[in-house]
DNA sequence: CGTCCCACCTGATTGC
DNA sequence: TGCAATCAGGTGGGAC
């Protein structure tokens, strides 16, 4: 499912529903990739501890730990959820059937049940005892000259760079699409031969969609849902993305499809140079 | 180190 | 209808 703004979606609806609560048991299933910390080291960290936080770091849905609540002095502990292509992390009832290639199941002392539902098992569950960062930074947050020097110099194409999560963390496949687009900048054009006006054009357009599909609680294209298995609505605000052949919104030429660095690229040969 | 490409998975869709 | 090929929101590792 997943980038930045579905991350966000999930995350928040998340903490909503599911913090202040301790975790009373923990299921993992024998699916051994989906655990990038052992299944039994996560079990063990999590039961009895309590979800203070939960958030989006990149495309990392972070959730802090108080270990043992009532005492003192607490180490820190994170639990971290990357969703992958098509991982779900849902809260429900306890009497819901799991859904097919459920992963791990959480119980909650409010009665309810965290699960990590995914299909393709890109999806991974760790714990950890140092501070999550996160790869690279932030669009949302960082600066504009800030995002200016971190294409320089580069040979990639910008759409290859805008994926690059140890440069930016938290834009993919159809949010690097519809920023090239309403930047009006083709996705093989070199990262470090774009002018400071089209990036800054880039980082303003960036924001701006990264920022209206989480008001809109993200752009669900095949099956990603939120934390409550609710769809989001910024698909029907795609103008280039999965519309190859479809009319240009803003002047009717056909969309075109190209592959950048392995991924399909959508854009409008008219309106991006 | 920067860049490129494939492997990792299942399921939906397309094409013959 | 059936079956094979293709494609999908992501990343991590190996080759160069």
């Amino acid at each position: 499912m997943p980038e930045l703004p579905e991350v966000e979606t999930v995350a928040n609806g998340v903490h909503q529903r599911v913090h202040g609560q301790t975790i009373t048991s923990v299921w993992t299933s024998n699916k051994p990739q989906t655990f990038k910390s052992r299944p039994e080291e996560i079990a063990e960290v999590l039961t009895g501890s309590r979800i203070d936080r939960v958030r989006r770091i990149g495309k990392t849905i972070v959730a802090d730990l108080i270990r043992h609540p009532g005492k003192k002095s607490q180490p820190s502990v994170q639990f971290l959820v990357h969703l992958g292509m098509t991982g779900r992390l849902l809260v429900s009832a306890p009497e819901t059937e799991p859904p097919p290639h459920t992963h791990a199941i959480l119980t909650l002392s409010g009665g309810k049940e965290l699960r990590f539902v995914d299909a393709r098992r890109f999806g991974r569950l760790s714990v950890s005892t140092d501070e999550y960062t996160g790869p690279g930074k932030d669009p949302l947050t960082i600066s504009n000259e800030d995002f200016i020097a971190l294409f320089r110099n580069r040979k990639t194409p910008i759409k290859a760079a805008l994926l690059n999560q140890s440069l930016l963390h938290g834009v993919g496949n159809i949010y690097a699409d519809e920023a090239l687009f309403r930047a009006g900048i083709r996705p093989r054009r070199q990262a470090g031969r774009l002018t400071r006006d089209e990036l800054t054009r880039l980082r303003t357009a960036l924001v701006k969609v990264l920022k209206h599909a989480i008001k809109l609680g993200g752009s669900s294209v095949s099956d990603y849902v939120d934390a409550e298995g609710v769809a989001g609505f910024f698909q029907l605000h795609h103008r280039v993305y999965s519309r190859t052949g479809e009319p240009c919104r803003t002047c009717s030429t056909p969309i075109e499809r190209i592959v950048v660095g392995g991924r399909s690229s959508h854009f409008c040969p008219t309106c991006q140079r």
